[in-house]
DNA sequence: ACATTAATTGTGT
DNA sequence: ACACAATTAATGT
């Protein structure tokens, strides 16, 4: 774990007394695929740091329902919990783990210091939040502009970008409830993908063609 | 090898 | 959305 951490830091561009620090005040966590890293209303002071797997972060509303927002990918902080942390109310959102994911967590108290004394620390944070806010953007887009269909080909390529593989294993029931839909629905859009050549199905199994 | 059951997927209304 | 059929995987006998 130890060296994870400075590899990743070090590969951030960190400064060694800051890898120091942080090492020093986080945790190590590791999170098996399916494991709820945060969900909504956790009273977590904790910041993910994603040092290699894949999270899926959703954002749930009153009703309990999921939307899908992004994934993040290794090296990256989750910019959910540092938008969470700053307004200081209760996470809006779900941090699920789509693989075998290690995490190390950091305490919101130390963020302000180390922005301060850290531009690298700064520019990594806006980094990883830069990154995400696009992909929210397309997220949002493709949610208000386009249909149902749209949406569920851009959740699989997006699947298929972050997982690096053309295989996803997930039941139509999983994907209706990341997409906020029905498993009917998304049985018939793959369907008719199916027809079109554009996947093949297999039980439990979705490949991108 | 066969029967039973649960989970997943397909289709019509 | 609901109901039901069909298919598949898992498990016990």
């Amino acid at each position: 774990m130890q060296k994870l951490i400075s590899e990743i830091f070090i590969r951030a561009g960190f400064h060694q007394k800051l890898i120091d620090e942080i090492s020093l005040a986080g945790r190590g966590k590791r999170a098996e695929p399916g494991e709820v890293v945060i969900s909504p209303y956790d009273d977590k002071r904790e910041i993910p740091i994603l040092l290699k797997g894949l999270l899926k972060v959703s954002s749930i509303d009153e009703d309990g329902n999921e939307l899908f927002l992004y994934y993040l990918g290794g090296g990256e902080i989750c910019p959910m919990s540092l938008a969470c942390c700053i307004n200081g109310e209760g996470a809006l959102f779900s941090l699920v783990a789509e693989e075998s994911s290690s995490l190390w967590m950091i305490p919101a108290e130390g963020l302000d210091s180390w922005m301060e004394k850290y531009p690298d620390f700064r520019k990594y944070v806006m980094a990883s939040y830069q990154m995400r806010f696009q992909e929210l953007m397309s997220t949002i887009d493709s949610l208000v502009f386009h249909d149902l269909k749209e949406r569920l080909l851009n959740y699989l390529l997006d699947t298929k970008q972050a997982t690096g593989s053309y295989i996803i294993n997930k039941t139509h029931q999983q994907i209706a409830n990341e997409l906020n839909s029905s498993r009917v629905v998304i049985s018939r859009l793959l369907k008719k993908f199916e027809k079109e050549h554009i996947i093949e199905q297999h039980r439990n199994q979705i490949e991108i063609l």
